[in-house]
RNA sequence: GCGGGUGUGGCGGAAUUGGCAGACGCACUAGAUUUAGGAUCUAGCGCCGUGAGGCGUGGGGGUUCGAGUCCCUUCACCCGCACCA
């Protein structure tokens, strides 16, 4: 009988489910290793093909180092609030609660269908009472430390998403939402915000202590900005007023010939002179009206408005015009800057479009033709005259000290996260705005504030969530008869997502976010698994959240995640995106109905390596299962019974090729290089065939290797064997590094770098030797024929190389 | 514009410290076999050439006895950021 996966695989994943085999060991004699995946957002479409790759990637690990007597901690769960079970709850009227919980038994049996070794003990879903209990516990933690605030701040506003909600900045993508598209504008609104700018600092230096890919690491270091300066105060003519600006260019302040406020900034009302006030008026209107697409992507020529007003440049006392213009941002620095037409390519083409002077401080440019941005001889500037840029920076900054003026500063380019979102389906920020104006935390013993039962979500119709329509639960009384309303605003998704890692460590604790000693035995996370896509948001944000409970005793290392893995994106076969609209979407239910889970495991995993983005092959599919078919027929005979070649009969022709295989699919392995790891697999087999006895030991420890990228068929070829428990917890194959030694080599011969013969010779021939033997050679003979050999270069055990002229 | 990355057969991809380019798989070709199912087995398969031989890792140059691998230069594509002073 020709290997059935159906039948296979339904008895194993049952057998496993049965018998509990993946519960989580906590063996204190044995070490630990977490491997973690991105727990997804259960979606109404199912799962993608790009879900399995990276499970099977971290599956892989998981069953090999359960073999290899690790206590293995594998979880899976969901990332459960968000914004299309919203959408589709206001378009069909059914609850969002129930909507994604048949969205998650929906991806669990899928999950379940390909044999990946999750511990469903641990299973966690953001949006249980009993799981966001803990992520409000983090939320009130922040507030006591002044790490969590509200302020009326510019934000993200897209009216046309679900009938109005602020998005992040991350969330933006060239001015429209990432979900949906929809023009964003710049309002600004009373918003929840989370400090992640005190942790900018260590956020960046810390990324030095965890293994990650390095593109990762810069998008973060960039995301970040770090930039070192000064904020320089300029007084206003005729005023006591002061503007701080900040700059990277303290050396080139005696070329500062205007300034430019944002025109958001506080000070421009006061600085509008009565001629002025109807000009910068309608600019600031103009600007307002913009969305974040307009006022980055057209931008193409500057805009702006004279106040009216004059600083003083404190260098030379110079008078210098104030402007307001959009680009420069209200939320970067002080919101000001001195302009430098000179030495800036933007503060160039403002002065040019405005007619503004331009004074060159550094030798080298021609400011008739454009700014001059590199380093070189200061003029111009008195006492920094002479300097390079360095040295005249630091002059610069020591000078500015010492008047008082200014002072060192560090600027970041990271911004306050924005943690408030009109919306229904998140957790309830717990929250009370009392009638008297006090605000207070929801009790941390009346936790979880439970997020109301609703058949309404519809819009609240005004910049408030859904939640507002609720009046039993927004209005609140005290003991002493005060009244308050509750906070409508509830959590982003990025919330539940910044921590669950910790909970799969200790889900059932009633008393605390997780155990501190189950804790500091399994953190940090050992391997985690994700899309790219993530490298910012989930991946700062959970960094950010790791730190805080760090800081307060709450976890015991600095990083959560000590090693990433980013997977690359499978493509269609058409080396597309995979998209409905492209009809080249693969659904991973047909492939294990059609071809078996095992197939696509393998399939997914042979592809290439592991981070590409490769297009799917259907052809290259059937490849993987005729390879599994393969491996069935080289053990089992068509009466279904191990074949009687497999034998105790000790036999040494696979010696070497065995233990070739265990080394290079072990080291594959641990260096996650699947491919190679399974190609070197598909080479035992093609050796096996050849070869009449099968030995026992070799046998089972190939299936012990091919188990854990097709668990279910190397669990009934197991049980083939004799064993009547699973796989799952036998030894992992070790190989004999005397039985890799070989005895004669191959002996490659070339005249001048071209390959010419090859000889076989003993590992260890002396060069002498070799290089006799390589001149005998007869097609050596031919090729250095009248020339004289000039050097003969002798590699023992590779290589002779013939140099004749 | 800035930052990061990738270019190897018809296709997906292999190739320790520079040392046999193309492992493994797919597709294809020929043959065998079939209780004919998405089958199996054997052989071939970088390009040019009947052959000997020559040429080949995006292009050009360099270092070296020897370069896919190191250096310079150039082209193409992908990803991220994008007025951050």
């Amino acid at each position: 009988m020709s290997y059935n996966h159906k039948v296979v695989e339904r008895k194993w994943n049952h057998y496993w489910l049965q018998h509990n085999t993946f519960k989580t060991t906590e063996d204190p004699e044995k070490k630990n290793y977490y491997a973690l995946d991105m727990f997804p957002y259960p979606s109404g479409k199912g799962l993608h093909v790009g879900h399995p790759e990276g499970y099977t990637a971290t599956d892989i690990m998981a069953r090999m180092k359960r073999m290899q007597g690790f206590n293995v901690l594998h979880p899976m769960g969901w990332d459960a609030f968000g914004l299309p079970a919203e959408q589709y709850a206001l378009n069909t009227g059914h609850s969002p609660a129930s909507f994604t919980k048949k969205n998650i038994e929906t991806f669990r049996k899928q999950i379940n269908s390909l044999g990946f070794s999750y511990d469903w003990g641990r299973e966690v879903n953001t949006t249980d009472p009993n799981y966001y209990k803990w992520t409000q516990w983090i939320f009130e933690q922040m507030y006591k430390r002044g790490l969590a605030y509200e302020s009326e701040v510019l934000v993200n506003w897209a009216p046309d998403l679900l009938g109005g909600t602020v998005v992040a900045n991350e969330e933006v993508i060239d001015g429209k939402t990432e979900r949906g598209g929809f023009p964003v504008y710049r309002v600004p609104m009373r918003q929840w915000m989370l400090k992640i700018t005190a942790y900018a600092d260590r956020l960046l230096k810390d990324l030095d202590l965890v293994d990650w890919p390095e593109s990762i690491k810069e998008m973060q270091r960039n995301w970040i900005g770090r930039s070192e300066g000064a904020s320089v105060n300029f007084k206003v003519a005729d005023s006591d007023k002061q503007i701080e600006v900040y700059t990277t260019r303290p050396d080139t302040l005696f070329g500062a010939s205007y300034m430019v406020l944002a025109p958001e900034h506080q000070l421009v009302a006061e600085l509008t002179t009565p001629e002025q006030a109807a000009a910068v008026k309608a600019y600031q209107e103009a600007v307002s009206k913009k969305s974040d697409l307009e006022r980055t992507d057209l931008a193409k020529t500057k805009t702006g408005a004279f106040t009216g007003s004059y600083a003083i440049n404190p260098m030379n006392g110079e008078q210098i015009p104030i402007w307001i213009a959009d680009y420069v941002l209200a939320s970067y620095g002080t919101g000001a800057i001195m302009a430098v037409p000179a030495h800036d390519d933007r503060d160039y083409e403002f002065a040019k479009k405005f007619d503004l002077p331009i004074k060159p401080v550094i030798e080298g440019g021609n400011v008739d033709e454009a700014a001059f941005t590199e380093d070189g001889t200061h003029i111009n500037s008195d006492f920094l005259n002479g300097l390079n840029k360095a040295d005249a920076i630091a002059k610069a900054l020591d000078w500015l000290e010492e008047k008082g003026i200014g002072k060192r500063k560090v600027n970041y380019r990271l911004r306050d996260w924005i943690f408030s979102r009109q919306r229904y389906w998140g957790e309830p920020i717990p929250v009370i705005h009392w009638e008297d104006g006090e605000t207070t935390l929801v009790p941390e013993d009346q936790l979880p504030l439970i997020l109301p039962k609703t058949d309404d979500v519809k819009p609240s119709g005004s910049t408030e969530s859904p939640l507002a329509n609720v009046d039993d639960w927004v209005n609140v009384v005290d003991e002493n008869g005060r009244k308050g309303k509750r906070e409508t605003n509830t959590m982003p998704q990025w919330a539940g997502s910044s921590w669950y890692f910790l909970r799969y460590i200790d889900p059932h604790n009633k008393e605390q976010l997780a155990d501190p000693e189950k804790l500091k035995r399994w953190m940090p996370v050992d391997l985690y698994v994700g899309g790219a896509e993530h490298a910012v948001l989930h991946l700062l944000y959970a960094r950010f959240w790791h730190k805080f409970l760090y800081d307060i005793g709450v976890v015991p290392t600095p990083e959560p995640f000590q090693k990433l893995y980013n997977q690359g994106m499978i493509l269609g076969n058409n080396h597309e995106k995979m998209s409905k609209s492209k009809g080249n979407v693969i659904n991973p239910d047909d492939i294990v109905n059609q071809y078996g889970a095992d197939t696509l495991r393998l399939y997914e995993m042979f592809m290439g390596p592991l981070d590409a983005s490769i297009a799917w092959s259907d052809d290259g599919l059937n490849g993987s299962r005729k390879f599994l078919d393969r491996v069935w027929r080289l053990f089992i005979d068509d009466e279904d019974e191990l074949r009687d070649r497999v034998t105790t009969m000790p036999d040494d022709a696979l010696t070497k090729i065995y233990n070739q295989t265990v080394k290079k699919v072990t080291e594959d392995f641990d260096h996650m290089h699947y491919n190679t790891a399974i190609s070197q697999l598909m080479v035992f087999v093609n050796e096996a065939y050849k070869v009449d006895i099968l030995p026992l030991e070799y046998v089972e420890g190939f299936i012990k290797l091919l188990n854990p990228i097709a668990p279910h068929m190397t669990e009934e070829i197991w049980q083939k064997l004799g064993h009547d428990d699973t796989i799952t917890y036998a030894t992992w194959p070790t190989f004999d590094p005397a039985a890799l030694v070989e005895d004669t080599v191959e002996i490659v011969v070339q005249v001048n770098g071209k390959l010419k013969a090859k000889l076989a010779a003993s590992k260890d021939a002396s060069k002498a030797d070799l290089e006799k033997a390589a001149l005998a050679e007869e097609k050596v003979q031919q090729a250095t024929a009248g020339k004289t050999v000039r050097k003969v270069i002798v590699v023992p055990g590779k290589i002779v190389n013939i140099v004749a002229k």
